[in-house]
DNA sequence: GTAACCTACAACCAAATGGTTGTAAATCAG
DNA sequence: CTGATTTACAACCATTTGGTTGTAGGTTAC
């Protein structure tokens, strides 16, 4: 999760994901599209990779790079449950007023035993 | 959006998010649910602060956190965005098509006269 | 076989991260 | 006023990042 987030966390990396869902590419290829050296793509493709978020292919003697869209998925389900965690406070919290169990009371009673 | 990413990309910092949406809680004592010394929470909730994923509120000596939720769904939206570019190409390409006018009409008319 | 191309990886560097401790200022309680 | 709490921030340290160049190995083309 922190390695998917952490991936995502670029531009160049995210634009690197983004390229490689519409048609895989060969590393070089992809670094022809960047302003900074081929190893350093490189590296960016090898973080993408860690995290799961794309794939590479041995075709020949280049490797293509491909997004594997469930990574993707599974950061986007991440962010879903946060949120409804807290919408789901807002529901929830009726309920909890309907429950609570006056937590005030074992204060006001504490000194009187 | 780089640092909206690199926020979520730390366990204890998506966790002081969730907590955060719970009800707000005090740096101090967030502090206290962590192995780490406070000046370590306290940058975490800065970086969350930067991305615009927390707010801070004065109250008194104490400062409150609280999460806004706009910002995870601003998150959210962008992966969102990266799966329809995949799966949506199709739809996509008819909604455009049907869509783009305007912004051209500057360019038709710009060489007319 | 030789040359060109694509990739892998190591070594190196500057800057940022995540953590620590320590110090100082503001606020609240007695 | 004094003392405890809460925050802010600086200085420092180890590790990681994102970038570079250089070298070496595999593949394809000629």
């Amino acid at each position: 999760m922190d390695a998917l987030f952490h991936a995502l966390a670029d531009t160049t990396r995210r634009d690197i994901v983004r390229r490689c869902l519409e048609g895989e590419a060969s590393v070089s290829r992809l670094a022809d599209g960047y302003p900074i050296s081929f190893a350093a793509v490189q590296k960016h493709v090898a973080v993408l990779e860690r995290s799961g978020l794309v794939n590479k292919e041995r075709r020949g003697r280049e490797q293509l790079v491909r997004t594997d869209l469930d990574a993707v998925t599974r950061a986007r389900n991440a962010l879903e449950e946060l949120e409804a965690q807290w919408r789901g406070r807002v529901g929830r919290m009726s309920g909890l007023l309907a429950q609570v169990p006056e937590p005030t009371q074992n204060k006001i009673r504490k000194g009187t035993q």
